[in-house]
DNA sequence: TTTAAAAATTGATATATCGCACATTTTGCA
DNA sequence: TGCAAAATGTGCGATATATCAATTTTTAAA
């Protein structure tokens, strides 16, 4: 039995809302009464998995990776938060420990909210539940179409997929109509991926003769779109 | 940088408590006010993936898979639900449609709650709400640990992690101290580590060979549990 | 601008696992 | 109980991907 066709990837729902959008003015106050900002450099990390948590994250600027390290040390990439995305807050609603490590993968303004002020709104507030819920089950259909995809498909449509999804993010970046520059490590995208370093440049070398891309350095313009869409979707 | 210890498999959590636990007398009253009740023959499906949601369901006895399906209509089952456990709320929470399709792997008994119902009690239960945020942030966290398993581990690491989490839904089936019989088809167990039957039936036989596990028929007895977290844990 | 360190790229080889074809066993139904 | 259909098990060639080593390019600091 064949579903073909019921999800097309170009149909994917790749944005993620901001959770704190829409927030009644009293919540959104008693919320960020006493945060703090700080700014994160390149690579700097702002929790590790296992850890207790303190509180909550919101990104006002830059871009985060969430990632979890296997025994070796290798990371493997399970998401990259854009601005206005709250983060670490899955430890703190589960009575757990951080699930997942965090860090910037470029210089970032991220603020600070006791977990003290994050339980006292959620304890009032119905529209932050109700967003949270949300939230996180739309995370969890996110996902889960991550887990299939990992189980199905192979290094170059997984790329193919993952370089659609960062240029959306990326987009915001830059003004429409002009191209978007990915700007991530080579390292980064394998981690995202799922595999080597050296088996992302070799698909992104092939996607660069097909002229679906090209790179500037680190940077990747992304000139085919539907390409990668087909490539992705392919299997 | 290793985190090697950090978290020992063996110490993972892998029961999911019931999100009607504990739920006060009234609201459970009106949660169930319009259940009805629905025996399905295994293999029967529950729900589609893409299909719009009437209601939730509640396993009072059985065993459910969540899975996806491919374009060539195979399918990756992304978590094994037991009884006790709710199913499908994700849609109505996330405004949307079935992230997954849903089907019994035993003759299951199982209760349907209308939307309405599930709805008004979120609407006047912080109990609810509590608990289903506790429930998605630590489904969050079992499924990104999959993810990243996938991306890390090898089809006999991650059958043999397979294999130890099986048993303890299946445990509940048996005495304690009595031998755990997994009674699960080949092709959903292929399915559930994501690779191909032949592939499972060979580490099967491996695993068999190494006196870990035997088989009768389609039954897995699993002797030396220790020995596969050793396995699921190696690299 | 120069230069050293870091990151990216290319090549070659080893290895896991995929997927087909076929044999065997088990299951459930008449 | 017997029988057909379904499920399980086995062998093997094809292939994708991992892994190691060496080279080139880029980056960022002096």
């Amino acid at each position: 039995m064949s579903i073909k066709g019921l999800f097309p990837i170009d149909k994917w729902d790749f944005k993620s809302e901001s959770v704190l959008a829409d927030l009644p003015a009293e919540d959104f106050d008693l919320l960020t009464a006493h945060q703090t900002e700080q700014v994160y450099k390149k690579g700097e990390i702002i929790f590790r998995e296992g850890a207790y948590p303190a509180g909550i994250f919101y990104i006002k600027a830059g871009k985060v990776k969430k990632y979890k390290l296997d025994k070796e040390g290798k990371e493997h990439i399970i998401y990259v938060a854009n601005k206005e995305e709250l983060l670490g807050y899955h430890a703190i609603l589960s009575e757990d420990r951080y699930p997942d490590s965090a860090a910037s993968i470029e210089e970032s303004r991220i603020a600070f909210i006791p977990k003290e002020d994050f339980l006292a709104v959620l304890n009032q507030s119905p529209v932050l539940n109700r967003r949270l819920l949300k939230t996180l089950s739309h995370e969890f259909a996110v996902l889960a179409n991550s887990l299939s995809m990992f189980a199905q498909k192979n290094v170059r449509e997984r790329l193919a997929l993952q370089l659609i999804v960062l240029r959306e993010k990326y987009k915001v970046n830059f003004k429409p109509g002009m191209p978007v520059e990915i700007n991530m490590s080579r390292d980064d995208l394998a981690n995202l991926v799922g595999t080597g370093r050296e088996n992302v440049v070799r698909v992104l070398t092939e996607f660069k003769e097909s002229g679906i891309l090209k790179t500037q350095g680190r940077k990747i313009i992304i000139n085919d779109v539907n390409q990668l869409i087909i490539i992705a979707d392919y299997k």
